[in-house]
DNA sequence: GAGTGGTCTAGACCACGAA
DNA sequence: TCGTGGTCTAGACCACTCC
């Protein structure tokens, strides 16, 4: 671990617990440098993580602002599994696999659509509900491209995809385009979601998922129940 | 302006007008150091930018792989302004202001969801029509606070407020929490926007904007018509 | 082994805010 | 004037990739 990374989690650490009070100030760049013997570009680098996530506001000539915690305290924006956001929220949660299997796409501009790059890979199709409360508010249907991602099965499915493809296969997961819109119900929704009479759309969030080496290796179509959709977000303004 | 912001636009630009292939590597860090004349660690401060912003991505060992320009060339992510956007995407946009007034909201209730800290001051109400294509598909309902926005007129609502706030008064806009649901119409928006008759719901983008002083001074409701609304995010994967 | 990016340092100078 | 954060440097060592 990075000293800089090490530096920002006890400073978040001590955000959190309150040892740090929302309002006050940070200690100075300097005192911190001197506070844990390190450079004071290496605080920077910690101060910036802080800032970016909501933690801290800067001001030149004055200081570091301790800014209120977020109410949301796990990373509701960025990429995230299902899995670990249920984890980290305590939520009790139950997924289903309704269709798992492996194999070429047959119509070539579906195809084409959801891989722009690999246009012959096999493709894993998987579908699966995530009920709450009894309610299934959430289908996922994923494509994976199976030569990047071999072996799956059914169970990597109904626990977590990430932990699989990180801890086991050793990739390393980068970036993702991500795209929400609100659209039609389908038949399929209907099908495999506990919708209400009055629902006639649902929340669409499309990702197109690459691993660090820039290959492109899961698109997903995440389909929420509007009530149960909230996407919360933490923006900075860009300076010119 | 700040050496490495520089350097990142020109090689933003040299990446958006191709000269720069999606695919292909840029340069090194030594390479990029020598030829800009400044210090590596400059150099890396202007591609953490592009990272950011999902123009390059980096490997260790390799050097950085530029990506494929992002379809959208606007932060809509983040925080920027509708007039902003409307002007970086060329659309033509009318905005209309039926409601702009000033004064203290009696429901104190009602006070306190929209500003938690200020319980005493004055505020703007204002409610503007977006108007694309002859159809109101967005409504803004805006609260300023107005202590620390004065004098401001109707006039500054149909432009930009950013721009006025900015421009004129010199503040510094610093962040926002945001938060996207979909949510059933209201009479009010059955007034004021121009929705179908299929349409049941909007998708509503409500917002707390604070200056770099951390002082809260705009709470916003943004509710837009849901075949309108697309939100488009560049996320990165956090790695431990 | 050579080249790449990742981290870290010790110091410098600047812009800004407060007293 | 002094302390703060913002920028920049020249150099060091490391981890990683490729040959």
């Amino acid at each position: 671990m990075n000293r800089y990374k090490e530096i920002f989690q006890e400073l978040e650490d001590k955000i959190k617990t309150g040892e740090f009070a929302s309002g006050e100030k940070l200690p100075s760049e300097n005192k911190l440098a001197q506070e844990y013997s390190v450079s004071r570009e290496t605080i920077r680098k910690a101060l910036v993580l802080l800032a970016e996530q909501g933690y801290i506001q800067k001001q030149q000539g004055k200081g570091s602002i301790i800014l209120d915690i977020p109410t949301y305290d796990f990373p509701v924006s960025g990429l995230t599994s299902y899995h670990e956001l249920t984890k980290t929220q305590h939520l009790p949660s139950i997924t289903k696999v309704p269709v798992f299997h492996k194999g070429r796409i047959c119509n070539e501009k579906e195809h084409h659509r959801l891989f722009p790059f690999n246009e012959t890979n096999e493709l894993y199709t998987i579908i699966r509900q995530r009920e709450l409360s009894g309610e299934v508010v959430i289908i996922d249907k994923d494509y994976l491209d199976a030569e990047i991602i071999p072996d799956l099965t059914k169970d990597h499915a109904s626990t977590s995809l990430y932990q699989y493809i990180e801890d086991s296969l050793k990739l390393e997961i980068g970036y993702a385009k991500k795209e929400i819109t609100v659209e039609p119900i389908t038949s399929e929704d209907q099908e495999l979601m506990s919708l209400r009479p009055t629902d006639s759309c649902v929340v669409v969030v499309r990702s197109q998922v690459f691993l660090q080496d820039t290959r492109l290796f899961q698109y997903t179509e995440s389909r929420h129940r509007i009530d149960k959709f909230k996407f919360v977000e933490f923006a900075r303004r860009n300076k010119k």
